[in-house]
RNA sequence: GCACCCGUAGCUCAGCUGGAUAGAGUAUCUGACUUCGAAUCAGAGGGUCGCAAGUUCGAAUCUUGCCGGGUGUACCA
């Protein structure tokens, strides 16, 4: 039996003591860890909540200390507790068999669920406007979402990860006015150009950044250029012409860079499904369709909105400026983005009755194929994308209010499958301190400078850059790792090194909660120590290490059958040091729990915090316990046992979090 | 105006559906490498949980009001 198993088991035991003795049906039951193990394994603050029901029901008021004792008796039966104490004021403390939980649990998987094909997920993220490089913000987005799709995947959900890819909109039309109107660049040009970068090591989405940039500054400005914007955005939506061609080009290029990037840090996608699909095989006029026949959205014949199709939208009550609902369908007949959205987010529940087609894109490293969608009807054989039963969006708490409007359009749509089918993963944005900002080489006004943080502007060219800061944490890692092993192969400590640089930029954006805004510091992004990714690494490579040098004598299946001796176990932890011995263990037993937690609220900064608990409390038993020369030959099986326990979900906990260990660092 | 988010140690942040003495990291100071790896560990100081009411056995957590900061509220995406 796990702890989850365990903690059922008692609650069940609670709820129907609760009816016999009381007569009181109890809805939730509140288990939780207590602060110290002295106290036990698990506690009940249920005597509490039983006092105020016994005296709603009957008007007599108990003392919640006779309660728990009553309580208590039926939970002496359980299986693998070995006491309960009522403390305190009325707390159940629940202490389990210490010796036996060792001995069942000591070679169970850390998360049993995982790989299981359960039902089918699918999670959006990443999403860049394919027009330039990736900054720490949009890998916010994708660490997030990474690290979200391994969560559920660890529950034992099926899950596909989709990034989509805004080809046709006005960022990547910014990008083609700048090369055909600034640069006078024909499509030749800029594959020459693509080649001349490749051959210098530079990349195109730097390039793209910088002219991006430009062209922002230009438009201040230049009013024919600004003409220029709405002509090509035009063309490019339509298709078939050298302009969408162009622009196609350019588009597929960042994708293919942001992809490199964010492969560095071990994140990958299944399928792009792209704008322009949506558009050429018109995933909008069949959603239309449907929320016309549904009433879902109606036609405004005048006011402010005349000409336009509308969804209502009663929770926004509008301004002067606006009205509340919202424009799907503007009066010159073309779809807003969240229209489009709305199609797009009916296909990924499996409900608009269109698919796209499919190509293969690449293929990564590690062997796994990324689709992208294609408009082409000469379609090979794919695997079925779409469909899931719960679809996550990760995207920035900035868009609430349109992805408010996507939930509750496709909720009307299909009210069986609800809003509870969509949810909106938001974050807040990572931001930079003033002083970052200037760090960077930008001139802040002054006003600017008093400000909490600036935000980050693809637009303005304002932003740390995502290779960069990848560049940097491999650059400083490597050279720590020179300090210690000198004697490796370059290949080696420049694997180490990546695998540290990974660990670190991970960590550092998911130990903050969604709603939290980030405001980046590079000494603290950049750092190796305290609460980081390579913290975490280090305790499991000196794990690790003690498993290397283990006797024959001493191997795990030996040391698991001479725990078995539950007496001696037993014995060993009621001793002094006995209790850290016990906490590591059960501290190392609630990883799957932490998942499910992490999971069922989707934070992921749960997980990345219990990681870096474990870890400490590791490098703690570590420091106290000798473990390789302990004489007594069951303590030294029990610490090895623990130890195991303790590494194995150590390293679970990081591959989740797509942290790698390495080998030595 | 309206909606949402934030305010906890000098700084950066955790604190689960209300529960035991409010915790980490960092910075500062002090100790620990002849040891299974010191990218580590131990100890010290540091708190009106923005303010004020309310709900109750119990509030950092829930409710209301206020103060301060942020983000939305497009026929942009």
């Amino acid at each position: 039996m796990t702890i989850t198993e365990i903690q059922k088991t008692l609650r069940d035991a609670v709820k129907s003591t609760a009816l016999a003795e009381f007569g009181v049906e109890l809805e939730t039951i509140v288990a939780e860890t207590p602060p110290k193990t002295e106290l036990g394994d698990v506690a009940f603050p249920v005597a509490f909540e039983l006092v105020k029901l016994i005296k709603q029901a009957t008007g007599e008021k108990k003392n919640p200390r006779e309660i728990a004792e009553t309580v208590k008796s039926s939970l002496e039966t359980v299986e693998f507790v070995g006491k309960v104490e009522v403390a305190g004021a009325g707390y159940l403390n629940v202490f389990f068999d210490r010796a036996r939980f060792l001995a069942e649990n000591a070679a169970s998987e850390p998360l049993p669920n995982a790989g299981k094909d359960g039902v089918k997920v699918c999670v959006e993220h990443t999403s860049v406007n394919p027009n330039k490089a990736a900054h720490i913000g949009h890998v916010r987005n994708s660490v997030l979402g990474d690290t979200f799709q391994r969560i559920l995947k660890a529950t034992g959900k099926r899950v596909e990860v989709q990034n989509y890819i805004d080809n046709t909109g006005v960022q990547v039309a910014d990008v083609v006015v700048g090369f055909l109107f600034m640069q006078q660049m024909s499509l030749d040009d800029i594959k020459l150009l693509d080649k001349e970068l490749i051959a210098e090591g530079k990349s195109f989405d730097y390039h793209c950044w910088d002219l991006y940039t430009k062209v922002g500054v230009e438009y201040q400005t230049n009013e024919e250029l600004k003409e220029k914007r709405a002509e090509v955005l035009h063309l490019v939506e339509e298709g078939g012409n050298p302009t969408a061609e162009l622009a196609d080009y350019v588009a597929t290029r960042n994708v293919e860079c942001i992809l490199d990037t964010m492969e560095r840090l071990s994140i990958l996608y299944n399928l792009l499904p792209r704008e322009s699909e949506i558009l050429h095989l018109h995933f909008w006029n069949k959603a239309f369709e449907q929320m016309k026949q549904l009433g879902v959205i109606h036609y405004e014949s005048e006011g402010k909105q005349a000409g336009c199709w509308v969804m209502p939208f009663e929770e926004h009550t509008g301004n002067e400026d606006n009205e509340g609902d919202k424009i799907l369908v503007r009066s010159n007949g073309t779809v807003t983005y969240t229209g489009k959205d709305i199609a797009y987010q009916m296909w990924k529940l499996g409900i608009l009755g269109l698919d796209f087609n499919y190509k293969h894109f690449h293929t990564y490293k590690n062997g796994q194929d990324v689709w992208i969608t294609t408009a082409d009807s000469n379609a090979s054989e794919h695997p079925p994308f779409g469909g899931g039963e719960t679809i996550y969006n990760v995207i920035d708490s900035r868009q609430s209010y349109p992805q408010d409007i996507v939930r509750k359009g496709v909720a009307a749509i299909s009210p069986e499958r609800g809003e509870k089918a969509s949810i909106h993963l938001s974050y807040e944005m990572v931001a930079l301190s003033p002083a970052a900002a200037e760090e960077l080489g930008f001139k802040l006004s002054d006003e600017d400078r008093k400000r909490p943080f600036i935000e980050m502007s693809g637009r303005k060219g304002l932003g740390v850059k995502a290779d960069d800061l990848i560049n940097r944490l491999e650059a400083n890692a490597l050279a720590e790792v020179e300090s210690r092993h000198s004697d490796s192969t370059d290949e080696v400590k420049r694997g180490i090194a990546h695998q540290l640089a990974v660990g670190a930029l991970r960590y550092f954006l998911l130990k903050f909660t969604r709603n939290t805004v980030i405001v980046f510091d590079f000494k603290e992004a950049l750092s190796f120590e305290g609460e980081t990714g390579c913290f975490c690494q280090y305790s499991a490579v000196r794990a690790n290490s003690i498993f290397r040098k283990l006797a024959e004598k001493d191997n795990i299946d030996a040391c698991r059958s001479r725990i078995a001796d539950l007496g001696g176990v037993n014995a060993i932890l009621s001793a002094e040091t006995g209790s850290d011995i016990w906490s590591m263990a059960i501290l190392a037993s609630r990883l799957e729990e932490t998942v499910e937690a992490a999971a069922n609220t989707n934070e992921p900064a749960i997980l990345a915090k219990y990681t870096f608990t474990l870890a400490k409390a590791f490098n703690l038993f570590y420091h106290n316990h000798k473990i390789l020369i302990e004489a007594d030959d069951t303590k030294r099986a029990l610490l090895i046992v623990v130890a195991d326990i303790a590494r194995r979900a150590l390293t679970s906990a990081l591959d989740t979090l797509g942290i790698e260990v390495p080998e030595k660092m």
